[in-house]
DNA sequence: ATCTTATTGAAAATCGTTTTCAATAAGAAG
DNA sequence: CTTCTTATTGAAAACGATTTTCAATAAGAT
């Protein structure tokens, strides 16, 4: 079962309906190799589906994003990106010429919070890394 | 020399005037231990300076920040918040119930950036890191 | 086939932030 | 101290991203 597949059951067992609009817009953040803005997202649904809105856009993305399916990439201008959330420790590490987006494992941080907790005194109880740097096939093209 | 002296003399040696407005905004910034937002600095500012506008906090938070004296602490909701910028290899930890903001170190970070690029064949350039937990006033609260 | 209620798109509203503008004042030069 | 240049000011308007409101539609349970 692809992953559209699979969001579109977790969307139905929690009581969502699956209609065309949704549709084309689960298959536009599955298929992107890049994390999308909003506004992204919309033109790309509207190729599939042209009489989509985008406050349908934003509607469906809360509801995604509320049941864990994707997750916001942060930018320095304050908007943000959405991807597919990591199944597991996972954080993005975002091209910044291309936009490609992949994950990597962040299971070694564990020590760097029990550090930091040790330290100052917090319970630290959720945190937030993200890469930023340049792709295999951007760095060939800089050159 | 406390800080906000400091920046009063960055600031001049780049061609900016010192006003009485820019010195309230500088002091609130300088005085508080939370990381704040633009309307809280706003806010904060009128009391010592009650003419103040908005935008002036948002011109001089931009002079702040392109000279590197500040730094945005980001939050999930695409609102930012600004901090004292740290000197050295630092990072925000942000008490998600008071909201006070203290510096960790992030040196051994290094490691892993070198482990994800030889993962990845990724060049990274720039990391964002943030840890949210409870700082120890507010777990003592709690209990 | 019916019925409930989630979902839709359009328009308007809202939020944080930026731009425009004419008036003011910081600080260098005389 | 006076003059002059130009950075800075606050108000109002503009802006872009996102949210709310609303009446019409349609998914999917019965």
């Amino acid at each position: 079962m692809d992953r559209v597949e699979q969001w579109v059951s977790i969307l139905q067992d929690n009581g969502c309906r699956i209609t065309a609009p949704r549709r084309a817009i689960l298959r536009v953040i599955a298929e992107s190799p890049r994390a999308l803005q909003p506004g992204d997202i919309f033109e790309l649904s509207r190729v599939k589906h042209p009489s989509i809105g985008l406050v349908t856009v934003y509607r469906t993305l809360d509801q995604l994003e509320k049941l864990g399916l994707i997750q916001r990439v942060h930018r320095d201008d304050g908007c943000h990106m959405l991807m597919p959330a990591p199944t597991g420790h996972e954080h993005y590490l975002v091209c910044t010429h291309c936009g490609r987006t992949i994950l990597f494992e962040g299971d070694d941080l564990g020590s760097l919070f029990t550090k930091v907790e040790s330290q100052t005194g917090y319970l630290i109880s959720d945190h937030w890394l993200q890469l930023f740097g340049t792709c295999p096939d951007c760095r060939k093209l800089e050159q």
